[in-house]
RNA sequence: GGCCCGUUCGUCUAUCGGUUAGGACGCCAGGUUUUCAACCUGGAAAGAGGGGUUCGAUUCCCCUACGGGCUACCA
């Protein structure tokens, strides 16, 4: 049985690159017809805020993604004390006292003599009577696992065989000078009590997963198949974090981007398949396959959502936006061919009815100060609404009888002259749609 | 500095030594029996640099440059 998990902490809102991690296990865990959870990793009280596991659960929902458990690390603090017991009962944790600035400088010196800079387990050499001695001092110290020092080797889902030797890394510590256990130790107690099959995350945790593969042998466990994903970068390359302010989940809501436009964009950029709008999350989930996905950094760029989201408003049905226009005061009788109209020429949802105004005359017409005469004319030769379907050719052709204009020159200033704008739907279909003949 | 991963059209990528280096998005052009948009069709557009190995390298190896990540009592 195929099980994943999202496991954010409630310490910010949910940003696209959140997303990406979240979308690929979710479509794991649906491709296969599993179990997916979020997890909430909340084990930090000082940073944590239910404000934002709420908005985390809030943004999941209007994405679609839905989960089929919910788990609370700081609900599970017992079993993170008793996997730190096993570790300790197998001699695979050991208590430290240097204080964080004395680990600075012992960075810093063997930065300096050309080391590199891991801890050099000098608690590890401590006898009884010193241990006695630091305790009383500096109260009870940090706890670290101490690594066995081989290479650490995993196939990975996306980035291959990686080998890591545990020299290279400090032994990790895992539970702090206040007692509280950090993430490296309670997310290896999440995954395997919860019987996680497959963890997903960004490529950021590749040291994480070499020394939580050893934490998990140690507790006698298998562990799951890892995939790191890359990460993204902003447009020019630059790190994503710098420009989160922008691209929040919610932020982009209120822009007016749609869930299938994230989903699809979100879903495969980065992958060798297509980026294209995709019609359900059945559809994302069944093409979605991890071992097409590159591992360079990938670029993501906010603009790429708007072309998307422009698709998902064209394939919008009437039903879809009425209640929207009749809230705008389009009669119902009209609405369909207003939307018929209309739909391929409007970005967002919240847009739909934008164009209503224009065709009851609530516009500035925009006339060039040479096609003023042009445009005189051209209304001379126009009656008074009701406007039929064939009153935009036959009109036209007057117009152009009248001018000698044609191409261009001949629709361009009528279509400034009666919406105000140099783009938008049919005229001909326009026509029957103006409550009143337009004026300069 | 150390460790891990990477570098193909503007972007995301395909290619498991021999290809006209393919696709998608974007871009440009044409079409839609005279406008923009939308739509359809077509087009331009790429292997970081230097060494090897080889009959032959985008593909394998090394070096350099560049990019990303990690190197926390964050996650």
């Amino acid at each position: 049985m195929t099980t994943t998990r999202f496991a954010p902490s409630p310490t910010g809102y949910l940003h696209v690159g959140n997303l990406r991690t979240a979308l690929f296990n979710w479509l794991i865990a649906r491709k296969a017809g599993g179990t997916f959870i979020l997890r909430i990793d909340d084990t930090d009280p000082e940073r944590s805020k239910e404000e934002y596991v709420d908005a985390i659960k809030e943004d999941l929902e209007w994405l679609g993604l839905t989960w089929d458990r919910v788990e609370r690390q700081s609900e599970r603090l017992d079993r993170y004390t008793a996997a730190a017991d096993e570790l300790r009962a197998k001699a695979r944790f050991y208590e430290a006292w240097e204080t964080p600035t004395e680990l600075d400088l012992k960075r810093k010196k063997q930065l300096n003599m050309g080391r590199p800079p891991v801890y050099d387990r000098a608690a590890l050499a401590l006898g009884d009577a010193e241990k006695e001695a630091l305790r009383a001092e500096r109260g009870a110290g940090v706890w670290r696992f101490k690594l066995d020092h081989a290479r650490i080797e995993w196939t990975d889902g996306i980035l291959g065989d990686i080998s890591i030797d545990a020299a290279s890394v400090s032994d990790p510590v895992l539970i702090r000078q206040d007692g509280q256990v950090l993430y490296t130790l309670a997310s290896v107690v999440d995954d395997t009590e919860m019987g996680v099959t497959h963890v997903v995350r960004g490529s950021d945790h590749v040291t994480n997963t070499a020394t939580q593969i050893q934490m998990i042998e140690a507790l006698g466990h298998t562990p799951p198949a890892f995939t790191h994903h890359s990460l993204l970068t902003g447009p020019q390359g630059e790190a994503l974090s710098k420009r989160l302010g922008t691209l929040a989940l919610r932020d982009l809501r209120a822009a007016g981007i749609e869930p299938m436009a994230i989903l699809s964009l979100m879903a495969r950029l980065g992958s060798s398949d297509a980026i294209e709008l995709r019609a359900d999350h059945q559809e994302l989930a069944d093409g979605f396959d991890l071992s097409k996905f590159g591992t360079a950094p990938t670029k993501f760029d906010a603009e790429d959502l708007k072309p998307l989201t422009a698709r998902v408003v064209q394939g919008l049905a009437l039903g879809d936006v009425a209640e929207m226009l009749t809230e705008a005061g389009i009669p119902g009788e009209v609405q369909d061919a207003y939307w018929q109209t209309v739909h391929d020429n409007i970005s967002i949802r919240a847009d739909a009815a934008v164009w209503w105004p224009v065709f009851q005359g609530k516009v500035t017409p925009v006339v060039a100060e040479e096609d003023r005469d042009y445009i005189q004319t051209a209304f001379d030769l126009l009656g008074d609404p009701p406007y039929a379907s064939d009153t935009w050719p036959t009109w036209t052709n007057a117009v152009k009888e009248a001018t000698g204009r044609k191409g261009k020159s001949l629709f361009m200033p009528l279509r400034l002259a009666i919406t105000g704008q140099p783009r938008g739907p049919e005229m001909a279909d326009v026509m029957p749609l103006l409550a009143k003949k337009p004026t300069l």
